[in-house]
DNA sequence: TAAAGAAATGAATCAGGATTCATACTTTCA
DNA sequence: TGAAAGTATGAATCCTGATTCATTTCTTTA
């Protein structure tokens, strides 16, 4: 009976598992989710359409993964932002977080817009949900530590967690989405910072 | 040369078209625009398919125009207490501009998903980019006019302005697209009106 | 090397809707 | 009333991509 999957082809296949979603996110990097057809991946992954199908159950799951692959690492970064290992006061934790989000948006460019506003099929659309759910908890769980300690004034920290997911999204993307390319970054920067600080903080 | 339309039928035309407009939008309130169907319309309009195509150029542009129908109300009602009659102060002014757009969402429910959130096709994306802008710049003028008169801090008007519509969309919509039904509406519609009057007014 | 199971291939198929168009019906007015 | 022009019909067509599957090509082991 000849013939089983050996560690070699496994390995094989991990990795050119891998290399489709690289190259599907570099897809969207470039031109967002609406350019990740099953066809144009094949192609550009030099093999056959149906071979995508080996790899990945359907379009939809192969979406979410490219999601999740772009965002994991961002999520993290404001995460350690937020809960820092050195002890400091949250509204410099609050501010620290809002600036890695925005920094990182604006330079990510094209790919910020395709996981924040680009209009997408509704499965990509419940990847974005969890995505923006990821940021609220982190801002929640800083704000509710910051108001038990009276750092923060009191507030309803679940709306004001959506909140700043809000803002973050809007006043980032929005031009992006007009086609106004951010010029200033500096200073858009600064005034999410200080608009964030204000309503949170006080 | 028999036959030229006439005042009759003209106003038939007319008539017809607004209540299509109608039709179209009772379906988006219900089920959102993933169910506007040119087939569907058409059968709950009680007329055939290619019909709709003698009143409306494409369904892009039948959409766009749901869209406007659903959104041109509601984009007054804020204006009109961000600007009213009475003078009042800013503050007084952006809290009642607030509350409106939070209530009268909530009690628009699945409607106020649809024009906010839902995941739509380009065409309907671009009218709602037009739809948040045109609150932004309400929200933009207020906010300049109160900063002019000392009545708000010094900020950057048109940040504060895309971030209170941020802060809106977020705070109302993420619980619909959870499928959260708001049962608290009071207590939501005033964290909102709190948060937004601390990030923007101090 | 041969047999057998795994993987890859890519043209064909399917799906869901928008859009068209040849045909039939209405309205106007001489 | 009948010819001319406008309007409505809805089945057929078109489009865009996802998905399938019979066939071919690899890999492994006896």
């Amino acid at each position: 009976m000849p013939y089983r999957p050996t560690a070699k082809t496994q390995a094989r296949r991990t990795e050119r598992r891998s290399a489709l979603l690289k190259t599907a996110l570099a897809i969207v990097t470039c031109e967002g989710f609406q350019a990740l057809t099953i066809n144009r991946l094949a192609k550009e992954a030099g093999i056959a359409t149906g071979t995508i199908y080996k790899y990945f159950e359907s379009k939809a799951q192969l979406c979410s993964e490219v999601f999740r692959l772009a965002t994991e690492k961002e999520v993290e970064k404001v995460r350690a932002a937020s809960f820092p290992e050195q002890p400091a006061h949250c509204r410099k934790r609050l501010a620290n977080a809002v600036t890695t989000f925005a920094e990182r948006a604006i330079l990510g460019g094209r790919l910020a817009y395709a996981l924040i506003a680009e209009p997408v099929n509704p499965m990509v659309e419940q990847e974005r949900l969890t995505y923006r759910r990821a940021y609220a908890d982190i801002f929640e769980q800083l704000i509710e530590e910051a108001v038990t300690k009276k750092q923060f004034p009191p507030q309803t920290a679940h709306v004001s967690a959506a909140a700043l997911v809000g803002i973050l999204s809007e006043a980032l993307v929005a031009p992006l989405a007009r086609g106004i390319p951010i010029t200033d970054h500096n200073n858009l920067v600064k005034a999410i910072k200080q608009f964030c600080l204000r309503a949170v903080a006080g």
